[in-house]
DNA sequence: GTCTATATCCAGATAGAC
DNA sequence: GTCTATCTGGATATAGAC
């Protein structure tokens, strides 16, 4: 279990070579990654890059799994029970920035734009685990409908699509994120937050 | 104004071009057009396309104008004024479909997935112009507010969107439209339809 | 005017020397 | 592991036949 020296270095080499992909991807956007010039950023040729990567898909791979984990990570302050409308406005806040704060990775997460790209079975898995999670962080404050689930995914990724389209570094979509949070809570019946109680510390209604 | 023969014949092969591309594209998405694949679906060798599109995107450019017209087209049977809440259900079926029927001219219309392909000022003004008119259609129900107008969009693009990655050619996101656009027209004031009137013939309320 | 032929450049990927 | 050399093929652009 434990990493032998080779296997350190080989890993550190293989983060190096994702960030500058990254990057590159910034600039030329996610589809003009190009590995004769990925190479000469981390001072390689082209072909030595395929010792650490398969191919230039398995490279797009590593980017999506590493972005599906800082997804989780960047969501992973919201309690998996009871969740409050609170709960609801700050997820949808967080994911919001994390999506706007890098279209590139948005793209590649969330849109299927890459031709001939498919995420592997591992790292897709990636993806369903936190959907998961996200089912059950709903069903803990009484949404438990897929419709409502889908809904909800529905509605962030459309204020997030359109604020990357149409006014990318703005927030023409952003100032609607509380008020379409709680028209969807009104329609799931999420309960409204009592305005003088800390959500956090009390005694929920719901049982 | 009237058109030569050779301009005649000129348009018909542009068009028998166009066509070509879409299929490509269909086949292969949207960045996987191929100009050596795309003339020799055509009977030509690739160069002889310049002949035609000054560059792969005018091409690309040519395929925006011709979805946005299309689009225009899908959603003229909508009247400009005194839209009734069924005419919001109706708008969004009939956008809806039009997205999700064809997901490579979605991508080219509405996401900005093409590195360096951006539409030309004439093409651009095609995709403006259909924004405002349906202002306008809004505005005529009573829905003037910009806010609302972005939320109409984030909500038919964000269920679109969702349909087309994550549950293409099925229903998932399709059967949530008519809820959806209740619970935006209840938002932002669009009164209820009568349900004993007929709403294209019936007098509004509303002046 | 439109075509074929061709030139240049760049892409992903592989073989094999070291 | 990294390199050079090379394969295949796409994109752009030009020359010149017809």
């Amino acid at each position: 279990m434990s990493e032998r020296p080779i296997d350190r270095r080989r890993a550190e080499t293989r983060r190096e070579i994702l960030a500058a992909a990254w990057e590159l991807c910034h600039q030329e956007g996610l589809a003009g990654l190009s590995l004769r010039e990925l190479a000469r950023r981390v001072g390689m040729r082209a072909p030595s890059l395929y010792s650490y990567f398969a191919s230039k898909d398995a490279i797009y791979d590593a980017m999506f799994a590493e972005g599906q984990i800082e997804l989780g990570e960047h969501m992973s302050f919201l309690p998996d029970d009871d969740l409050t409308r609170e709960d609801f406005r700050a997820g949808a806040q967080a994911f919001f920035e994390f999506c706007t704060s890098d279209p590139v990775r948005y793209q590649l997460l969330f849109q299927r734009t890459l031709p001939g790209f498919e995420p592997s079975p591992e790292t897709y898995a990636l993806a369903t685990d936190r959907l998961e999670r996200l089912e059950t962080q709903l069903a803990s404050a009484g949404v438990s409908h897929r419709r409502h689930l889908d809904l909800w995914t529905a509605i962030l990724t459309g204020l997030t699509s359109q604020q990357i389209s149409n006014d990318p570094g703005g927030d023409r979509w952003a100032r609607l994120l509380d008020d379409v949070v709680d028209l969807f809570c009104d329609h799931a019946g999420v309960p409204p937050t009592e305005p003088s109680k800390n959500p956090r510390t009390t005694t929920r209604s719901r049982k």
